[in-house]
DNA sequence: GTGAGCACTCGGTAGGCTTGAGTGCCAGCC
DNA sequence: GGCTGGCACTCAAGCCTACCGAGTGCTCAC
């Protein structure tokens, strides 16, 4: 724990650095309100703060900037809670009073509501299928080979799946989706969809070009592979964000990568945490970035989560109060539906 | 038209700055095999391309770069009709034989396959909603007092809304959803999605608490916007094909309105244009791009298109190929489903 | 029309100098 | 003991100069 001065003088470096990102000198120090003291005993201190590991040197004769440990430090006991400005509140309450229609066009548009309050890439997870239960299933044919199973979840996810019908089938297939289709109802209706693998044949296959085992086979296919989506609003703040351009294009390569993405935060969300700086989101790319998070719920049931993606001298109290406020009322807006 | 030492001259130019990005003088054109004149001959060539307006000069004493102008010349008469290398080709059929499951997830893959292919940002459009026919309309209730309608077009796109049911409706609703349902189906199935508007309410209404008004004014409501999909891949690449940060934040700005991204391909595509150069975009932030697009067909029609979009130096022949490889490809697989 | 030669331009690089922000340390003061 | 003023030192950044070299336009001879 630092003394009270050290903290203040840790709190104007980091601030001053996260809106100058240049390093900031013992004089900066000494004269910003709060620090009440010489640049000398400034210099003291931040000697101290650097061989603690709060603060670094770009290099010799330049002022400190801080380091993860440092940010961490600012975020956990420093950081004031800051509320959103009245223009950002006013905006988000618009936002959310107006937006209607479908929930995967609106939670883009909430990635794209955070990104511009933030200035920083926002992202955005759906609800997970895990714990959604199947609503429906249906069978569509699109044309005599192919057809569309469509599974709605309770969650209001739509998953879809094109089953190719091979010869035999095909020929059945016009009169026997139906059929099949029933079938499929009655064995997922009300099921996870994690138990689509154990979804069989009917016992007594009403005919031999029945398309029932192709849909099953494609049913397999389609349940694996990760299925939650993520919205991403804002990418083009990233490149504003770092100085090397190497650094711009991991992140946005990382950022392609839904699935990597979704796994990122519900790592972080799962370790506890709010917000993970730097090498704590447990991905390379990210070493220059810092991630903030909030889960964000439907009647009283975290189901997706909101997060904000910046460089690590980002402006974190208003980005928790965003994402803080965003999870809320996108949360109530689900609720209500 | 230009004579054939000049052609040459400027093929040289083109295809040296493409791959250095840096001006290119008349030596290096002149010791380039296929021009077999002195470099001095090179520079009154020169200077008379650029007097043509298919060269500039970045400063005196500098070489020259191609304008649009030259790019342009150069993609209509000079680019070689290059095929796509071994590994590449193996690489697409790989693709296309080992790829499964659902449309979305496919298209979002090709823009990435594509992506890797050219070194820059691929994008895919889908099947358009204009020319799809209903094939299936279904209501499924996610709580009390919402449901979700889900409508399968014969393109394979699945169109779904939320459907809030207010007081009265909630109560029925149970029952109704079904009956709804079969009203809806009744109305829409086999009719284009632009006629949605046209839906009406049942002559008799079975109850007063029938959901039919609710669902029919959210079926009104989310015909208009746009609906067509679009997939990018490879935003990762547009960070190192420019020089400003400022013009990558432009262009992926721009990758983000799905919206924009649709109709500019869809311009370009009308406008009977394989490649768009610069200003040809009509995007004032492509100033500094090219787009190559190829339109994809299913069963004869076409119904997406896929293109690549890099800056104005990039490699035309080989992106030309790849577009055309991927679109084709694409198609066929599209079409046997 | 072509090419060799020549004078000229000008961006980029390298070195040297200065400036100024910043540091560490020390000695004195409260 | 803790704070401060002072001092010597460091080093990036800016600036000037010189220089090099790639490139040009032009002219003149073939």
């Amino acid at each position: 724990m630092l003394d009270d001065r050290k903290a203040s003088i840790l709190r104007t470096v980091v601030e001053e650095y996260i809106h100058t990102a240049v390093p900031v000198g013992s004089g900066h120090v000494a004269s910003a309100p709060g620090v009440a003291v010489s640049s000398a005993t400034v210099r003291n201190d931040m000697a101290t703060l650097e061989s603690d590991g709060y603060l670094a040197q770009p290099h010799t004769s330049a002022g400190r900037i801080p380091t993860q440990a440092g940010y961490r430090y600012y975020v956990d006991n420093l950081a004031g809670r800051a509320s959103l400005d009245r223009a950002s509140a006013q905006q988000v309450r618009s936002f959310f009073d107006h937006t209607h229609g479908e929930l995967e066009r609106m939670l883009a548009d909430t990635s794209r509501l955070l990104s511009g309050l933030t200035g920083t890439a926002a992202v955005i997870t759906g609800p997970p299928q895990e714990t959604a239960v199947v609503r429906s299933v249906q069978l569509v044919g699109l044309s005599p080979r192919v057809a569309l199973l469509v599974i709605v979840l309770s969650n209001g996810a739509v998953e879809k799946t094109t089953v190719p019908l091979d010869g035999d089938a095909a020929l059945a297939a016009e009169v026997d989706l139906m059929g099949a289709g029933a079938h499929l109802s009655e064995q997922l209706l009300g099921r996870h969809l994690d138990d689509l693998a154990t979804v069989t044949a009917p016992s007594v296959d009403p005919s031999a070009g029945s398309p029932v085992p192709a849909v099953i086979a494609a049913v397999r296919a389609s349940v694996a592979p990760d299925g939650d989506h993520v919205y991403i609003g804002g990418t083009d703040r990233v490149a504003g964000a770092f100085e090397a351009v190497e650094t711009v294009r991991q992140v946005l390569g990382l950022l392609e990568q839904q699935l990597v993405v979704v796994t990122l935060l519900r790592d972080v969300l799962d370790r506890g945490l709010q917000v993970a700086i730097g090498s704590e989101t447990g991905m390379a790319p990210l070493a220059e970035c810092a991630l903030v998070v909030a889960p964000y719920e439907v009647e009283g049931e975290p189901v997706g989560t909101v997060g904000v993606l910046g460089p690590t001298r980002m402006d974190y109290a208003q980005a928790l109060a965003a994402v803080a406020v965003v999870s809320t009322r996108l949360g109530r807006r689900l609720t209500e539906g």
